[in-house]
Order: structure tokens, then sequence, then C-alpha cells
DNA sequence: CCATTTGTAGCAATATATGTTACAAATAAG
DNA sequence: CTTATTTGTAACATATATTGCTACAAATGG
């Protein structure tokens, strides 16, 4: 129920998608071409994720003929909080104010401080959650539901 | 570090730093022109607010002469869980595919419910967090603040 | 050399949050 | 009852962020 909204930032959510259908092609270079397909959007959208991804070094891409992308690990050592660092590093569950309150008044002065501890305190509960799932966690979670319906 | 961010939501923030403020008065009804000098910005914005904050039943406002806003219980008996909830009721930690994924794929068709599920167990985790502090918990700990500078 | 594919710039389209003006409705006070 | 004050809210402007799309350079395999 809960965070920091602004547009909906979707790219969590799409790099875990693009992740777990990657792992399904092991060693094959996976293209942007395909993936977006799955994913239902452009392949340059695609692309970017991966960039992101790759310099975390969560995939590794190749250009040119017979290029495109591949994990760089196992999914079981690629853990959610690395993904979601990967891709949206600077994010938090609550935003702070945007214009900086009245310094004149005590409260103002003091309340961002606050808030700030609270922000760290939450996203450490978070990002403990995160860490305790790995890619293949998903897979499998991916293929429990397949059997389900 | 975390959150599903769109154009940054600073209404928790905003919210919590309000609050504080209006308890600081106790049963004065305090003028929303007032609380938005210390927050910096208009008053209408903090009208706004103040409606989600008295339709949660932690504020209770009056129109008219005389008029404002005043908590509607006791600093210690409102909890962060439910100023989050007032203020962002539909509000993830990260948010899921804006397009729906591709349902002749495999992992398009299954892998947001596999994140949904994700979401809830961190929600749980960030809604405990927060539920465990009251506004009387904000309100002392901005009095340290000032007594360390 | 050529076909393919990533990497990336640049811009359009969309979405959301915030700021602002304006005014109706409610209320206290004289 | 009239007036000044204040909330509630609509409507619109502005700012910012995300996503989608076109275009093309650079890399690579064959």
């Amino acid at each position: 129920m809960l965070v920091t909204v602004m547009a909906a930032n979707s790219q969590f959510a799409v790099a875990v998608h693009v992740l777990a259908l990657i792992a399904k092609y092991g060693d094959e270079n996976v293209k942007s071409d395909f993936i977006a397909e799955s994913v239902n959007t452009n392949a340059v959208v695609i692309r970017r994720l991966l960039c992101s991804l790759q310099q975390s070094e969560l995939v590794v891409s190749q250009t040119g003929a017979s290029g495109g992308t591949r994990l760089a690990r196992k999914p079981e050592n690629i853990n959610l909080l690395e993904v979601y660092r990967a891709v949206l590093p600077d994010t938090e569950i609550f935003a702070l104010h945007r214009q900086t309150p009245n310094q004149n008044c005590l409260i103002g002065k003091n309340i961002q401080a606050v808030l700030e501890r609270l922000q760290n305190e939450i996203d450490e509960a978070v990002e403990n959650k995160l860490a305790r799932f790995t890619l293949a966690d998903v897979i499998e979670a991916v293929g429990r539901e397949k059997c389900s319906t």
C-alpha cells in the first residue's frame, strides 16, 4: 500500500520480468525486440533498462549480429535488492518536502531531520525484505503460478 | 533508499509536519494560512491536505471566523501509519507494469501475480514500521533536534 | 562488406504533483 | 442581520517524471 510516488515508476517490476525471461534462455543472447514483446513495450525502453542492469553487473550485453543479453550470474546469485538498486538507485519510500520549510519556525526547522531518520529506518526494513528474495525464487514462483491455473 | 516513485509525492512528509505544528497549539484553531507559512507553500495546498486528514478523523476543522484546524485526538493516539493511509491511500512500494504484459508469454502471464505478492510482503513490513511511531514520538524527536543544535 | 543489434540522443506523449486564483458556504462576533 | 473571516473546492497553470518513439552511430558476426 505504500510509497513515494511520482508518475509511477514501473522499472523494478519490468526489470524482474526481464531478468526472469532472460534467465529462461540460459547462455543464449536474448534480443531487446523479443523482450519488448513479452513486456509489451518498445525495444528502446528495454535497452535502457538493460543498460542499468549491465552497469550493476547483473547482465551482459553484446552489440552486433547475434548480439543480445544474458545473465551475468546464476539466478540464485541475484537478489531483488540488487535489482532494485540497479534501476531505482535514489528512490525513497516517501519524499521529503519539495520546498524547504520555513527555517524561522521551530517545527519547520527540525522536521526534516526527523523525517530523514524515519526514511532510513523504513528503507532498512524494505531492503532487508528485498534482499531475502533471489531471481531464482521469482522464477520458481512463476512456475508454481502456472501450475495452479 | 526506496520506492514507487512518481512525481515525488511529499504529502506524507508535509502531513507529519502539519500535524506536529497543529499539536503544538493544543485546542486552538490553527489557520491554513499560518500552516502554509511554516511549510512554505500555498494555503490551498494545506487545506487540501487537511481535508484528507479530516476524512480519516485525525483532525477537526471549522469554517468561518475564528475557524481553523485542531487535532481530533492526542498526539500519542495518532500513529504514522494512519497518517500515511490518510494522505497516500493507494500508494505502493513499487509500481507494477503500466502496460499488461504479453499474456501469450509464460513469464508475461504470471509475473504480475508474483510481483503483487512481493508488494504485499513489503507493504506489510513498511506498515509495521510506520505503525510503531506516533505523532508524539515525532514531536519529541523534533524537540530533541532543537536541543542538539 | 553487409545485416543485425546494442547504445544513446532527442523529442513527443502521458501522468502526476504542486501552485494559484476564484468563489461559494459556513461561522463568529458585533 | 450584516460583515469579516475562514474552510472547502473547482478549475486551471506550471513543473517534473516516466514512458514511448524515431533516428542513427558503433560494434560485431558471418
